[in-house]
DNA sequence: CCACCCTCCATTGTGTACAATCGCAGTGTT
DNA sequence: AACACTGCGATTGTACACAATGGAGGGTGG
């Protein structure tokens, strides 16, 4: 309980995830991407005291870190109970899918438009450093630059609301992901990412936006949404003790 | 300097917009109203400690609800500066009503698919309160109903992150309405809201998306985004100070 | 007279103490 | 034996004190 990383006090840009300058920064980037690594599993409590503990700094600072990811909806806020990382049901998984369709195609319309050669450049980097990650077999820095490929795409399209909306929806796909991935497979094919760019330099709006869609196909279909694995509904996941012997209001009470 | 509302402590919901529970959201609705009512001016600056004082309660609460405001595009927050309203340029209204469309497209299908009878009531009701609200000449009110009505539309198509990020647009588009709609006009005429009620109703997807189009066509083209209007250039604001007998430096400072 | 710098003040950023709240366990009652 | 109630412990919510930053104004030198 005592460990605590280095007072990180001004340490101009920490380890892996550290941007840009605040304090806050860097506590909300290691703590996502430890949700993101699975190294907090949903349903985690993320107690303030023991997070500040931890960073060195105080409870402000964690509160508004937790206050940030819980906005973008990776974390749960409770009123007086603290924050817990999230853990989406598949209804809700659904909803963030079916929004990140809608935006997505918007974006790639955009980007077409838009991007400039040298934001072509970069998003060929980050596929890159993709690969590299999952090559190297780092599941939780590959899921993290995928998300950050569709936001850097989100960033040539140069519309602000739609780039802040799709930080939201690619934090919360990446949980999802994280939670419900099948197996081991690469979830994010980097493949199709590279076609995705091929089709943007080429100004091909329609190839880009077809090729977007199958992608979103491609990641929907890795995941098991369909109606099984983890569920909200008390009565499914203790199906197994319902004994059929009488209909009447035994099971009630677990 | 020593007025203060009554210390708004454990008040269940006070004056107009007071929401639910807690008191960062009276503080935040209070000052949304404000900025929207225009009693808050684009560029004014947000004290803490003022804002502190005004409402009885401590800057940590008033510092929550600006970080909010922030995040909903209607206040700036600049880095040991404080707080100002936005101004958004003509080019940042753009993008917010370019994000608009494509969200209430997507939201008007889905509300035709899910709405229930009784939230269509609730949408009929709002229609009123907003007609009353113009013919009372109370526009402030007004624009922030007929933001509601968009909002609670978004709660039809039973789909979080867009709802999320629907009350983010239309925030900001209030803002945009208030800084730069022209004249007097009623800026979203509940005429139209009633006609995509009624088809909403029917369940016409198609001509609800039609209507809903028109709807976003009346609402920028009521506005005076075509270069003109509250600029940010200096020279342009202050030309009518600017003496055409030589075209010397001075008038450089007022 | 203008430009630069330096000090001071106002305001925000951060840490911490205290108060309020919630969940849980122990106890008593039916 | 099961339920409800009450007190306690732990954790969050709020306020405030102090530190740090940025801007404005005055002063000095060129």
């Amino acid at each position: 309980m005592n460990e605590q990383l280095q007072p990180l006090k001004k340490q101009p840009r920490a380890g892996k995830a550290g941007r840009s300058g605040t304090q806050d920064d860097i506590v909300y980037a290691h703590i996502f991407e430890a949700i993101l690594e699975q190294r907090l599993a949903p349903g985690t409590k993320l107690s303030e005291e023991a997070l500040g503990e931890i960073f060195g700094v105080s409870r402000t600072i964690i509160r508004r870190a937790l206050s940030r990811l819980a906005h973008e909806g990776v974390v749960l806020l409770r009123p007086n109970r603290g924050a817990v990382v999230a853990s989406p049901s598949v209804e809700e998984a659904r909803q963030v899918f079916m929004a990140r369709r809608l935006v997505e195609r918007a974006i790639t319309e955009l980007a077409v438009q838009h991007a400039t050669a040298e934001q072509i450049a970069e998003l060929r980097q980050m596929v890159n450093d993709e690969r590299d990650s999952f090559s190297r077999g780092d599941r939780g820095a590959g899921i993290r630059l995928s998300g950050e490929f569709h936001l850097k795409l989100a960033e040539a399209a140069k519309n602000a609301p739609l780039i802040s909306f799709q930080r939201s929806l690619v934090s919360q796909t990446s949980l999802i992901i994280a939670q419900y991935e099948s197996g081991n497979r690469s979830h994010c094919s980097y493949d199709e990412h590279t076609q995705l760019i091929d089709a943007i330099e080429k100004r091909d709006a329609e190839l880009a936006v077809n090729l977007m869609m199958h992608h979103m196909d491609h990641i929907d279909s890795k995941l098991n949404l369909d109606e099984e694995s983890a569920s909200d509904d008390l009565h499914a996941v203790f199906s197994h003790l319902l004994q059929t012997k009488k209909p009447g209001r035994s099971p009630a009470k677990i």
